[in-house]
RNA sequence: GCCCAGAUGGCGGAACUGGUAGACGCGUCAGACUCAAAAUCUGGUAUUCGCAAGGAUGUGCAGGUUCGAUUCCUGUUCUGGGCACCA
């Protein structure tokens, strides 16, 4: 009997969904475990074998588990709003719902065949209306919500109103300090107002200012802007400032957008990372990403005749600035303010007015990650002056596009002895540089040291940088010109799209009152549009609607993290219609136990999914405040591409021009062509010779790399780096079918050729273009579910990127064909023996202590491997013990039976068949996890390696109790080590028990 | 530009806490079986010098700490991921 995966396979997978083994109950005395991957995207281009990496390893931890009797709940589902469908369905007119329904069906087809124990009972769409309903609702709950910083949590905005229209806000002062109410004569001075004010706002201005404390709530903010396109693109399909599709300009420009506020659960954010398992690295790209900074917003007032000047406000002009660097204030020598900074249009003096226009028309054109990754220096002097206010220098006002608008105030104050970028501009400016802290400026480049001795520095001088920071702090706020800042660098998260494919906002406008649907509204289902194409003026294609538009809604739409923020609680309560999720199931299920996914989403979706969680945690809706408690970050699989070289030369005949560009030359030919330009010569005269070509007057180019194209080829058409070369020739409907081949010989290629032609390599993404995309699907049919799941493993380290090579996949193969020999001979049918026999086993007396010890140690092994999540190093434990159980010829049922059990959960299908083959009748996915045997693992006496000087020269045995001076006796005893010591005493014996041993001389 | 990660034989990788560098697999070479091939099995395989015994070198690069460094530290190069509207 041999083994038969494909039988195997398909008998197992029916025989799994027929008794439903994966469907997971909210109810279990078991202890619970939840299993969860990164919410996909169902691409059109369907699953490579990049995307089953993360699904196997959480697999197979979900079946270890079980194994371990926990209840695992392991779902599956679908993020299925997203830009492509909608692009996708402006390309082809097809309604993204159908496509996506369509990628859906065929990702499911594949995913099935790998033999994952997701409970499909369980699966979400973000596109079902059953599921955005829900999403609408925390939507909701976040609109009707605010952050009160008191307590820390989110808190009802009712109880907000209650607030205000008993004390004002004299304890919730406005988010943004900056904020004035619009188009009226009330002023907020400091942020504040009083209950009798909140009382005599009408309701229009009431609404306003609880915007401006909504978690999530309607501002305004700029987009990527495409007149030509009439629409608002994504930073993906911007290319260099222009549109990706057209090449047309793109610029910035200011529309009504939702947001999330974020920032307020910042610190929240930042402490809930001590309490989670991610990998530091993780974390600390969060923590960037939050960039807490303390520091200090700093008044500078203007020159005398700017600050004459008054702002909308009636108060007179000044720049504030945030640094987190107070201390080195005696060094400004320019202010940077951002091209975006509301005071440019106030400040600018004429002679400056046609270089700042000009300078800023250039900035509206660039992205905000060209702003910061130009090397050239650019920037505007704005012929304004601002006053330093202890040594009442004039420092002069630039702008810059590598200032913000965002990030703090927009504004700072430059120190080019103390900071590189500063420095750099300016040099490039020619901008004199004060120099505060001596010796330790080089003139060379700035120092952002905070150990120097000030200089140059006033009151300062003397005082080391790191004292200085709070001296400098303590005085502005005396003189009431600045005040301590806490800052961050997240900004709130922009939470709408001008587009179709997203969830629809339960939001009704009304006299530019933003008003919620009552919940029994829900869900506000996604209407039918003619068009996918814009609406006027940037909004999104529902703005064409007249349906929609004369019911006042809203017209933009929900991302795509607004869905998957929150999908992980969904799969613990999918069908319930009342609640998003019932608290008693979520109590049951808590926290994912265990999260796999890439790290493209380390600061994307796990911050916002953190703070939904935060959220509807604060009011009460779930009882715990972080979702993940461990994230396991998969590696990229890259592709391998695989090349062919075409040969491409001009000649004469006969007067007549001639091309030849359908000739390819296998790699190592193409390589010495290269390096040798009479082979070139050779090649055609020989291509002249076998008939293929006549007499010809060549015309060769100087570098003769250019007469070679080197293309991609399919790699599923390659073995190796072997060409299959008739598979070739009917690629791409037989473009290539005329074509010959220069083969490693330097043969033409014909019917019965013996050499090969022979591809080069490269490792890439991953890619259709690229022709190095292989389907998981080709493999398990080739090899089967059990080989491709655990070749995936045997790669390598999961959390590692690396390239993909299918030419490995047979020493999997070949490994579960030695496994199945252990069961099985070809001849004789089963093998395996018993100590205590059925009829229809053969007796085989007991396992031996080595068979034993095989077994034990492997089961420690895998056990250890695991729980770390080294696969691949659990895989090559299998190998080695069927290797080593082969040498020892053990069929014996007792140890086949435990291997079998802990090998479930890398090769299910395989497992199962045995297991049913040793006679068990129930499933193997509910078998005990087999407990080791140290018994059976104590050594007694170790192999040491003896290094002299740190080289290891000989190995000697010794018994694991030895003391330090039995051992240098044994030592020194030996003949290797007393050659090397060529008559003189060693200085030292270094004697590490259990590891090695060292002589040093 | 900024943040994060990685670099080990021909290839994927192993070495978990500073202690025998290269487990396991691929590839490759030699052999067995076979008319032959496939499959399977056995053995070799970091580089280099040497008939051998044995020696030297070796974990991106340059330094450092240590009896001992792939592992820790400093600097540096290259590659990959992210940088707020791809998901």
């Amino acid at each position: 009997m041999e083994y038969n995966f494909r039988k195997i396979e398909e008998r197992w997978q029916n025989e799994w969904k027929k008794n439903e083994v994966y469907k997971v109950n909210n109810d279990s005395p078991k202890p619970k475990y939840y299993v969860l991957d990164m919410f996909p995207y169902p691409s059109g281009a369907g699953l490579h074998v990049g995307h089953p990496l993360g699904y196997i390893a959480s697999d197979i931890f979900a079946r270890y588990k079980r194994l371990k009797g926990f209840n695992v709940l392991h779902p599956m589902g679908y993020d299925a709003f997203g830009l492509p469908a909608e692009q996708y369905a402006i390309e082809h007119g097809i309604h993204p719902a159908v496509s996506t329904d369509q990628n859906i069906k065929n990702f499911r087809a594949q995913l099935d065949k790998i033999g994952f124990c997701f409970d499909w009972s369980r699966e979400v769409r973000t596109s079902d209306p059953h599921y955005y309903k829900w999403t609408q609702w925390i939507f909701l709950q976040l609109f009707n919500s605010y952050y009160n910083r008191i307590e820390k949590k989110a808190d009802r905005i009712e109880n907000l109103i209650k607030i205000f229209t008993q004390e004002g806000n004299v304890n919730h002062p406005i988010p943004n300090s900056q904020f004035q109410i619009t188009g009226s004569s009330f002023t907020i001075h400091d942020s504040q107002f009083t209950s009798a004010d909140w009382n005599s706002f009408n309701e229009k201005i009431q609404q306003e200012i609880l915007m401006e404390y909504r978690l999530a709530y309607c501002g305004y903010g700029e987009v990527n802007w495409c007149e030509a396109l009439g629409t608002v693109l994504a930073n993906d399909e911007v290319i260099n400032g222009v549109s990706e599709r057209g090449g047309y300009p793109v610029v910035k420009k200011k529309l009504r957008q939702w947001y999330l506020r974020i920032t307020e659960y910042a610190d929240r954010l930042l402490e809930g990372l001590e309490k989670i398992e991610f990998s530091e690295a993780m974390k600390e790209m969060q923590s960037n990403w939050i960039g807490k900074s303390f520091g200090a917003e700093i008044d500078f007032s203007l020159t005398p005749n700017l600050s004459l000047r008054r702002g909308d406000g009636g108060e007179a002009l000044t720049l504030k600035v945030y640094t987190t660097r107070p201390d080195t204030i005696f060094g400004v020598d320019f202010m940077v303010i951002a091209p975006e900074h509301e005071l440019i249009s106030s400040i600018t003096t004429e002679e400056q007015q046609q270089a700042v226009d000009d300078y800023i028309t250039y900035v509206k054109s660039r992205s905000d990650r060209d702003r910061q990754a130009e090397k050239k220096i650019t920037g505007c002097f704005t012929g304004a002056y601002a006053i330093n206010p202890f040594d009442q220098r004039e420092i002069p006002i630039w702008i810059s596009e590598y200032v913000l608008a965002g990030y703090g105030t927009g504004a700072i104050m430059a120190v080019p002895c103390g900071d590189e970028r500063d420095f750099k501009f300016a040099k490039h400016f020619n901008i004199p540089i004060t120099n505060i802290i001596g010796k330790h400026y080089t003139g060379e480049e700035a120092n952002p040291t905070k150990d120097a001795v000030l200089e140059n520095s006033g009151f300062l001088n003397g005082m080391v940088m790191r004292d200085a920071i709070d001296i400098v702090i303590t005085k502005l706020e005396e003189l009431g010109i600045g005040k301590r800042k806490v800052n961050y660098k997240m900004r709130d998260a922009a939470f709408s799209r001008q587009r179709y494919w997203g969830e629809p906002f339960p939001i009704v406008w009304d006299n530019g009152i933003a008003y919620p649907l009552p919940e029994n509204e829900l869900p506000l289902l996604l209407p039918e549009v003619k068009t996918y194409s814009p609406g006027p003026e940037g909004e999104g294609p529902l703005a064409n609607i007249p349906a929609w538009t004369e019911k006042k809604l809203e017209t933009n739409t929900m991302p795509g993290y607004a869905g998957s923020s929150w999908y992980f609680l969904r799969y613990m309560d999918p069908f319930n219609e009342k609640e998003f999720c019932s608290r008693k199931v979520s109590d049951y299920w808590g926290q994912v136990d265990l999260y796999i996914g890439g790290t493209e989403h380390a600061v994307g979706h796990l911050l916002y999914s953190r703070m939904w969680t935060k959220a509807l945690h604060d009011l009460g809706f779930i009882g715990h405040d972080e979702p993940y408690k461990k994230l396991v970050n998969q590696g990229m699989i890259q592709g391998s591409s695989r090349f062919v070289y075409r040969l491409n030369v001009n000649g004469k005949y006969l007067g007549e021009d001639i091309v030849i560009n359908n000739v390819f030359v296998s790699y190592n030919i193409y390589l010495n062509v290269i390096r040798d330009n009479n082979l070139l010569q050779h090649i055609t005269v020989y291509l002249i010779q076998t008939g293929y070509l006549s007499n010809i007057t060549l015309l060769i180019k100087e570098n003769i790399a250019e007469h070679f194209s080197q293309l991609h080829v399919d790699v599923n058409m390659v073995d190796g780096i072997e060409l299959d070369i008739e598979a070739f020739k009917k690629w791409r409907n037989g473009e290539y079918a005329n074509a010959e081949f220069i083969l490693e010989d330097g043969s033409l290629y014909h019917s019965s050729s013996i050499s090969n032609y022979i591809c080069s390599t490269e490792v890439e993404k991953m890619s259709k273009s690229k022709f190095n995309t292989v389907n998981p699907n080709d493999l398990v049919e080739k090899y089967g579910a059990d080989t491709f799941r655990m070749y995936e493993m045997f790669l390598g380290p999961v959390e590692q990127s690396k390239p993909w090579d299918t030419k490995g996949i047979e020493g999997v193969h070949r490994f579960l064909k030695k496994l199945w020999r252990l069961f099985f001979d070809e001849i004789k049918g089963p093998i395996w023996t018993s100590s205590a026999p059925s009829p229809l086993e053969r007796a085989g007396g007991e396992a031996t202590d080595a068979e034993l010890k095989v077994l034990y140690k492997t089961i420690k092994k895998i056990e250890e491997d695991t729980e770390r999540f080294s696969f691949n190093t659990g895989v090559s434990a299998f190998m080695i013990a069927v290797n080593e159980l082969s040498d020892l010829k053990c069929h014996k049922k007792e140890v086949l039976e435990k291997l079998l059990i802990i090998l479930t959960p890398y090769a299910p299908h395989v497992a199962e068949e045995l297991w049913h083959q040793l006679g068990n009748e129930t499933t193997i996915l509910d078998a005990a996890y087999p407990k080791v045997e140290e018994k059976y693992l104590v050594e007694s006496s170790k192999n040491y390696p003896v290094a002299i000087n740190g080289k290891t020269r000989a190995e000697l045995n010794i018994v694991l109790d030895a003391t330090q001076q039995q051992v240098e006796e044994i030592v020194l005893a030996n003949e290797t080590v007393q050659k090397w010591l060529e008559g003189k005493s060693p200085k030292k014996i270094i004697y590490v028990k259990n590891k090695m041993i060292n002589v040093v001389i």
